[in-house]
RNA sequence: GCGGGCAUAGCUCAGCUGGCUAGAGCACAUGGGUCACAACCAUGGGGUCCGGGGUUCAAGUCCCUGUGCCCGCACCA
């Protein structure tokens, strides 16, 4: 490793990642070059990585995500900066309290047969055991994370920051604690956010159902409207609209509940819709969100008739013990036999699932903790507003705009037990509560009969404080003052409330700083067809499988490919495969330079210098393309323009520096030219290598750290290396220009060659080129051996535009220059007549559009001057070029 | 109801602040065992840029409108 050149030999088989993979990730580690070092005198790059679930296995969406995190970290190494990219996990409370009881389940047990301590412990060890997996997989696909300061959410430190911020935040009376409605998980009987919750259609019923009169007065009854008569049980109230004139007169009257007999009013509360339905509601405080609104006002008792496991309670009645959607089929069939439900119709109503389980959730009413969001988010949309934080795309901005405009208090609490405990105490006694970072000895009242909160915190409340916490926050700690504000977060479109939305909050709070710079939102990656991804789909594609067929390489250049902003990846295999192709193109291109320098043959500067004698067209060309791609590359990784540098390199390398480059190096290399052009031309071809190299190992790290090591560059690893410096030649311009003007004509060359069907390895015996300007005669004239190997032509003929020309020849015929290539008896002379005359129609029709435009006025008037030039000089071109095919079309007719 | 996105070749998509003959990859067709590479090379066919209006000298690009598809949020008695 890195002591010579490699065997050549033993790189023929082609690129084989697997092997190459796992040593330069233990070389990379054991060098610590992924280490970040706060004090440095460089520029500071930061990015904390979104922590993955210790439950989690490496999918697509976290290949992706840290491949581009990856990019910008290894870019901006090389780039001069002192990077830090912050690793580690999240404990992910419910997901992973529910894969260990699961796991208990198995053996028979359950989690309060062990109590508490006894399962936390459990927990623990699960995670001791289990919970790396997932880092082990970032390294896999290459991840340059400093994994010295991996952290996890539950870990001492983060835990103090944790309770830190809680009692802050308490104490500003910005946490604060309530019996309030809210969104319950019977499964896993804890409360969820509102986030949490997942809505989706579903197919129900609604009923019509009659509320008998129970006042003596006129009429039968009044007809309300459900989908869950289930609640019936629990209606303290009917609700119409104060201006309703139709059911107005219904204000004051008493009615009696179905089944219950339970007698209630007929209230009035703006919260009614007078338009749907009946214009008459039934409130049901304990299990509706809205009803509980109402309750409140009008001081309505609540009734649970529906316990936390979404059974029947004790206020249920007859129906005690029954399941809540059982309870609500009996319920509407007893309704039938008393002649009070009217109607039970179909209808789609959208139903909150519990997002880790699936379970329908339960308005509940119960004691909870409770972010006031309200306050906080006023600074957090001020500072996005400032452009202290900047979303990209920018689009993401009017979401977040619109979430944080009309947040809501975000409930904190989760009955679980694994997590990080609420900081409350309660005495038993006075039953005051202590919010305190320390366990409390003693009450206030001086008695000691204190109990802790059982609940623990929803797990976005720590990973809110993610990008100061793992910085050692609340310490001062060097890697705060060097890091924070982060420089970008990487991260999907999924969790940009869950997470962004409060990470910004926290660190506007605690930091009073943005959190980061940059946000960059990427897309989600489905499958080939455009459908998300899913286990019961059946059509989830796993990296690592992905990574042991082609290598981490592969998967990186596929999805970072693949990704443009605002729009969603479509994966498959197949597309794996075809930029496997472009490594081993890499892999045999090198190959090839490799085979063809002896030594290490130095350095020419500059490369595309005036004074360099044998440099050729063709090596300028390449060094004016090698730092036009530099800066190219450089702009689009700085605007996260992933897709657009990966494609740039990928077209660059093959259609470039392969297809033209090396196959115009050949003569000079085999010898041919003569010693002095034979060392220029590997002098190049080694530069070429040293940046092109470098620029791609953002992308595929392995492959050119492999490279890197077979060409022998020195200074160690390539990431390690300086970025290239993008150099403006003198003249570049032309230089391209000119190469521009031949590859045209070997392309047409090409061309005449397949339309007379001479097969590629035979010689066309003599092409004639006629020029129209005296420079590119000479241009061409110095070129023409190249021309003559990459076209395959024994004898090409140079003179001046309007020469005559040879007989029984076919021809391509341009504005500069005209090519015949004389055929003889090679070709169908018919065929080739109707082909000028297809070729002259459409001329003309192109002309004509030319010339209508230039005998535009306001064309003339209105356009930039070079732009009339243009045209201008279009038709010229095309009068000429009309002329020539006429010309033609005479002499293949004679 | 509020907000956002998309519509370009058979498929997946580029086309940036309007201005070259609208491009690429895959697929397709033809030819090729040429000494880096058949995981390759050369060449070719294929488009009413979703419909309709407008702005402009000029529209795939900007504006309006219609249609179709997708996503998020809220509501859903």
């Amino acid at each position: 490793m890195g002591a010579g050149r490699a065997n050549v030999g033993d790189m023929a088989k082609g690129y084989e990642p697997g092997p190459i993979e796992d040593k330069w990730y233990a070389k990379w580690m054991e060098d610590g070059i992924f280490n970040a070092d706060p004090n440095q005198n460089k520029p500071p790059f930061s990015i904390v990585i979104p922590p993955p679930n210790v439950t989690g296995s490496l999918h697509l969406g976290h290949a992706l995500d840290n491949t581009l995190q990856d990019i910008l970290c290894r870019a901006k190494r090389m780039q001069g900066f002192k990077v830090l990219w912050m690793p580690g996990t999240d404990h992910a409370g419910i997901a992973t309290q529910n894969v260990v009881e699961r796991s208990l389940m198995k053996d028979g047990i359950s989690r309060h047969e062990l109590g508490r301590e006894a399962f936390v412990e459990r927990v623990w060890a699960w995670k001791e055991e289990y919970g790396s997996r997932i880092i082990g997989q970032l390294k896999k696909l290459g991840a340059s994370c400093d994994w010295d300061r991996e952290r996890f959410t539950m870990d001492e430190g983060l835990s103090r920051a944790v309770r830190k911020v809680f009692v802050d935040l308490y104490n500003k009376d910005l946490i604060y604690r309530g019996k309030y409605l809210i969104n319950w998980c019977p499964r896993c009987l804890t409360a969820l956010s509102d986030l949490e919750v997942e809505h989706k259609e579903l197919e129900g019923k609604f009923y019509s159902v009659l509320y008998r009169f129970a006042d003596g007065g006129e009429g039968e009854g009044i007809t309300v409207m459900t989908t869950r008569p289930e609640t019936i049980l629990g209606d303290t109230a009917i609700a119409v609209h104060p201006r309703d004139e139709r059911n107005r007169h219904l204000v004051g009257r008493r009615v009696s509940v179905p089944i219950t007999g339970r007698v209630i009013p007929v209230i009035e509360d703006n919260m009614v819709d007078p338009e749907f339905g009946t214009g008459a509601v039934k409130i049901t405080p304990a299990h509706d969100p809205n009803d509980f609104l109402v309750g409140s006002r009008h001081g309505l008792e609540s009734i649970q008739v529906i316990d936390a496991h979404g059974v029947m309670s004790d206020e249920a009645g007859a129906y005690k013990g029954l399941d809540r959607l059982e309870a609500r089929d009996a319920i509407a069939d007893e309704l039938k036999t008393l002649g009070l439900l009217l109607s039970a119709d179909g209808r789609k109503h959208s139903v909150g699932h519990c997002y880790r389980c699936g379970t329908i959730i339960e308005p509940y009413l119960s004691e909870q903790w409770f972010v006031r969001a309200k306050p906080l988010a006023e600074t957090d949309i001020a500072a996005v507003k400032a452009g202290a934080i900047r979303f990209v795309p920018e689009q993401w901005t009017q979401t977040y705009y619109q979430w944080m405009e009309n947040i809501r208090d975000w409930c904190i609490s989760r009955q679980l037990w694994w997590g990080h405990r609420i900081p409350a105490w309660y005495c038993a006694d006075c039953g005051k509560v202590i919010v305190s970072l320390e366990t409390p000895a003693a009450c206030k009242c001086g008695r000691t009969n204190l109990r802790q909160d059982e609940d623990v915190l929803d797990t976005w409340f720590s990973s809110a404080l993610w990008p100061f916490s793992t910085m050692g926050w609340p310490d001062d700690t060097d890697a705060l003052r060097a890091f924070y504000p982060t420089s970008v977060l990487v991260t999907g479109f999924d969790i940009i409330f869950f997470w962004v939305a409060r990470m910004i909050m926290m660190g506007m709070e605690f930091m009073e700083r943005e959190p980061f710079r940059d946000v960059y939102i990427h897309a989600l990656v489905r499958d080939e067809h455009g459908r998300k991804m899913s286990k019961s789909r059946g059509n989830v594609i796993d990296p690592l499988v992905i990574i042991d067929k082609y290598g981490a390489d592969a998967l990186r250049l596929t999805l970072t490919a693949l990704t443009l902003q605002g729009r969603d990846i479509f994966m498959s295999e197949n597309r794996v495969e075809t930029y496997r192709f472009f490594l081993n193109k890499l892999w045999n291109a090198s190959r090839f330079a490799l085979m063809n320098l002896e030594d290490s043959p130095g350095d020419i500067a500059p490369l595309c210098g005036e004074d360099e004698p044998h440099l050729r067209l063709h090596d300028r060309w390449i060094a004016v393309r090698v730092s036009n791609v530099t800066s190219e590359m450089t702009r689009l990784l700085d605007g996260y323009f992933f897709g657009e540098a990966a494609r740039l390199m990928y077209d660059f390398v093959w259609n470039e520096l392969c297809d033209w480059y090396l196959e115009m190096s050949k003569p000079a290399l085999r010898g041919g030219e003569g010693p002095a052009r034979k060392n220029t031309s590997q002098k190049v071809i080694y530069q070429v290598f040293r940046d092109v190299l470098k620029l791609l190992h953002p992308i595929i790290p392995f492959v050119t750290e492999e490279l890197w090591d077979a060409f022998a560059f020195g200074g160690g690893i390539i990431g390690r290396g300086e970025w290239p410096v993008a150099k403006s030649y003198p003249g570049a311009e032309t230089v391209e220009y000119d190469m521009a003007f031949l590859q045209n004509i070997v392309r047409a060359i090409r061309n005449l060659r397949a339309e007379v069907k001479l097969p590629p390895q035979k010689t066309a015996p003599l092409m004639s080129l006629r020029l129209k300007d005296q420079a590119k005669t000479a241009l061409i004239s110095e070129n023409s051996d190249m021309i003559k190997m990459l076209a395959k032509v024994d004898e090409l003929e140079l003179s001046a535009l309007g020469a005559p020309k040879p007989a029984k020849s076919i021809a391509t015929v341009t504005g500069d220059w005209e090519l015949f290539f004389p055929v003889g008896s090679l070709m169908d002379v018919g065929r080739e007549i109707t082909r000028f005359e297809d070729e002259l129609k459409k001329l003309d029709a192109e002309m004509k559009k030319v010339a209508g435009k230039l005998g535009n006025e306001n064309f003339i008037a209105k356009a930039p001057p070079e732009v009339v030039e243009k045209e201008r000089a279009a038709l010229a071109e095309g009068e000429a070029r009309k002329r020539r095919i006429e010309e033609n079309l005479e002499g293949l007719r004679r």
